[in-house]
This record gives structure tokens, sequence and C-alpha cells, in this order.
DNA sequence: GATTGTGAAGCCCTTCACAGCA
DNA sequence: TGCTGTGAAGGGCTTCACAATC
């Protein structure tokens, strides 16, 4: 996973839940393939397969928006690319600033999945007096100071932070001072918004991180032993202050009925 | 959430919970962050502030782990450091080849976030000729030609791709031929792996899609209407081909009890 | 006959609340 | 006294399996 929400504890009851919201670009991309290739319908186990999940996860998602599937036929597949771009609020312009122009800045501005689904880069912005100025995916870059205005000109209230983990909180802060009220961040900072501020955050390092927790329990399994369990090279590891000479104090694994070699 | 797994649905039983394995690297950074500052301890309520938890949730992750605290005190920062490192599996070197050097790439390349943790970029790899032998992050751009040698000799377990969406599956099939069993996907394309490949995609697209979603759910709660149900908007819907005048047929909205006004 | 829509069951994760321990 | 570690309760999501419908 590479995001995760900040607000909105467990709200909206009557509405749609996160995990189907999080599928429904999902099976928009798949439809639109659909669409282009002129297929008139599609049923659930094909689109299914083609979004990646299993088909009842898929029909029940479609039935929190309604039955708009008809029973031995399938889906109309333009009337659901409508359907999921009206719930997902695609059918409106949403203008978006991206601050922070670096390297990962200027992908994201030149990033052609933005501008297709209902979302135009009104702004970029970069706290560097010499990017100002400068195109960047046929844009010019602005200057940070400009940022309450871009925004308030262009009624911008989604902002994407490309910047440093250093400045992101900043960022973020006149972001929301200044009426931003959905934040994309790709800092590797936790950011703190008040109420009414959804933020996500998208971190490079952990998705690697959590490939190689799989792929270190994968190694561990071929060589016949129970991955991490057995914790086969202690060298290096410093000893908790308190404890160096405890031998008493076992610190049981994750198993209790595992009495596995463990630093003691 | 930016991501997903493709593999393994629910296996591992007797490991830690894939939510936790997911909040680690959070921990950890904020661990790390404290270690710089030469903090000694912290409870689970500060570290959880850090890391933007609630502290029964950390220390229900850390439970998993073994009973690496001391009650009344906290936890030990550079034990739990090295613990979590050891748990993710960054005591050891991975390398990692990035494909698709395109603004992405680069910026994948000279993310910093990577080599501090136990990855190092082994080669960057593109399909342009044009491309080969220039220099990106101090690294040579290498040729697509040469993939299945580089993963080869490099020992390569973790690939990236950031290629455009119609060379993604193709590029990861060679991958995947070559050894690589884990992927970490940025194009925005379902890739299909065999058992035993681990595959997490990050979607840039689709996490904006969310936070409109809630944008626009935002919006409709201030004029004081229930948000999407309403269908104020029609102009432009496509009418479901076999049912344009099927005017009996009623397509009812999420709640069953709200006659709303829909096309029929 | 084919496929959707959906109660019901099961699983996983989060949260609570407190016993256990330093 | 203070804070961890954890059983138990609660909630949300997934999966099953089949009735309803075209």
């Amino acid at each position: 996973m590479a995001t995760g929400r900040t607000h909105r504890p467990a709200t909206r009851s009557r509405g749609i839940p996160e995990a189907t919201v999080a599928r429904l670009p999902l099976y928009l991309r798949a439809l639109t393939a659909l669409s282009e290739r002129s297929v008139p319908t599609v049923s659930s186990e094909e689109l299914a397969a083609a979004a990646g999940v299993n088909s009842a996860k898929l029909r029940k998602d479609f039935s929190y928006l309604g039955s708009y599937g008809t029973r031995g036929v399938g889906y109309d597949v333009e009337y659901l690319v409508y359907q999921i771009s009206r719930e997902l609020g695609l059918t409106q312009d949403w203008p978006v600033v991206i601050v922070g122009i670096g390297n990962l800045g200027a992908a994201l501005a030149n990033y052609g999945g933005f501008a297709s689904r209902g979302f135009r880069v009104a702004a970029l912005i970069d706290a560097d007096p010499a990017m100002a100025g400068k195109p960047v995916a046929g844009i010019a870059v602005q200057h940070t100071d400009e940022l309450e205005q871009i925004i308030q000109d262009n009624g911008v209230s989604i902002g994407v932070i490309a910047t440093p983990a250093g400045a992101a909180q900043q960022v973020c802060d006149r972001l929301v001072a200044a009426g931003v009220t959905s934040i994309l961040n790709f800092a590797p900072t936790v950011l703190t918004v008040p109420d009414g501020v959804d933020v996500r955050k998208v971190d490079l390092s952990i998705e690697l991180q959590i490939l190689a927790f799989h792929e270190q329990r994968k190694a561990g399994e071929e060589s016949g032993q129970g991955g991490s369990e057995a914790a086969e090279d202690l060298e290096g590891a410093p000893a908790p202050s308190a404890r160096a000479a405890a031998a008493t104090t076992d610190r049981k694994g994750p198993d209790g009925d595992v009495p596995a070699v463990m630093p003691a």
C-alpha cells in the first residue's frame, strides 16, 4: 500500500465503501479501453479479469452504485463509463497545482493521465527563483510567493506536493490556508492537516520495503527454514541498553510456542 | 491506496499481518529520525504520533514482532530500528533495476530514499538507443537488450517498471523470465504474473481520482444536498442502449428507499 | 441458459480496556 | 505509578452461493 487517509475515520455510512471507491478508477480504466474498441457490453467476469479483481467483488462494488447491469447479458460499457465518471466526480474540471518541480514534479507535470481524466494542471510552483518562468510540460513554472494568488484565481482545491520532505509541511500549511482541501503527498513525511482536509500519500521507498519483506520470506522458504523466524544472523544487533546482560528476560518471538533463538 | 497485491491471497498465516507490514516502514522512518536526534527511548504514544497512527495499533503491530518494549518505560529506539530493519529484510543489500528512464524513471533514480535503506540501483534500462550510455543520477543507462544479462550478473530480484503502459507487460514478462520475483509497477496497467511473483502498483491518476471523489462529496455537503445522490446534471448521459425507452424498469440508486431521479 | 444482485458467513483489521510488569 | 502487551469486542471487506431476472 502506498497510501493512507488522514481524515474521515469511518464516516459517510450511507455512502460507498472506501475500498470500493479505490477500485472504481480501475474499472473505469478497463471500461474506457473497451469503449475505445467499441465493445458494447461486458460481463462481470470479463471486466473483472481486465481490472485484475474477482467478479464477485466487482458485482458487489457496482451494487453500491445502483443496478446498472442486465441479468443474463452484462453491463452496458458506455453507460457504466458515464456512471462511474460521475460518481468519481470526473465529469467536472479539477484544477490542480503541483508544488516542487524537481525530477518528480516534472514527471507528474508530463504525466498524461492527469489531463485525460478531468484534471487540469493549473500551475507548477517551485521555491527556486531560477526555475521561475522556465517551461515544464508547456507550462511556465511560478515562484512559491505566488502560491496563494494562484490558488484563489484558479479555484484550486487539489494540491500535489512533490517537494523535499523538509519543505512539505510548510507547503501543506500554505496550501490549506489558501483553500486547498485535498492533498496528494509524495514527500516522505507525515503531514498534519486540520479536519476536513484529505491527504493521500504515495511513498516510493515504503513500497520497496514491503516488497523486500516478501522477497526475504521467499528466500527463507526456499532454504527450508521459517523465514525470519530463525534469527540466524544477529551480528551487529545493538543490545537493548538496559537489558544487555539480563539473560532471564526472554524476548519471545511472534509465536509464543516457538522457543526460537533470540537475542537475550 | 496506491497499491495492491496480485499474489498470495491471504497466506502466511503464522506471519505478520499485511496491514502491519505496510506500517513497519513508517515506524522505521520515525525511529530513524529519533535515532539521529539521539533519543534513547520512546513511548508508544510518542512514536505513534510521529508515525501518524494511534498508539493501540502501534502496540498491536509491535506485538507481532515480539516483546520489544519495557513496561513503564517504552521502547529502546536503536534496538527497535534494528529489529524492524531485520524484519523487513533491510539488513541485506537489494540490487534493483529501473526500466524506463523517462521523467519518472529519472526521478526514481535520483530518489535518495532508495539508496538509504538497503536498496541499490544496480542498473537503469531504457528501450531508446539514444539513451544508452547517458548518465542519469550518476549511472549510465543501458539498453533493453542487456536486461537479462544485467539481472543475472547482479542477482537482481526486484524490478521497477516506469515505462509507458503499452510496454509494461512485455517488460514484466522479461523481468520475470530473467528471475525477478518482485515488481513495483508505475505504469497504469494491470500486470499478469505467474504465481510466486509479487506485484505492487503505484498509480498517480488513481490517487487523484480518489481525492476527486471525496472533494466532490465535500462540495455536495456544503450546498446542503446529499452529494452525488441527487443526479442534478444528467445532460450528456449516454442512455443504456437496450433500455432507453423502458420506463418501467427503475434503476434504483444506492439506497433502495430513495426514489431518486435517474435516467430511465 | 446466462448473468446479475445480494443476504449470509467468514476473515482480517482496528479499537477498547485492562491485566501484567518494570 | 506508568506504559506495554493482549484478550475480547466491534466493524468493514471479501467471498460464497443462490434467488431473481432477462
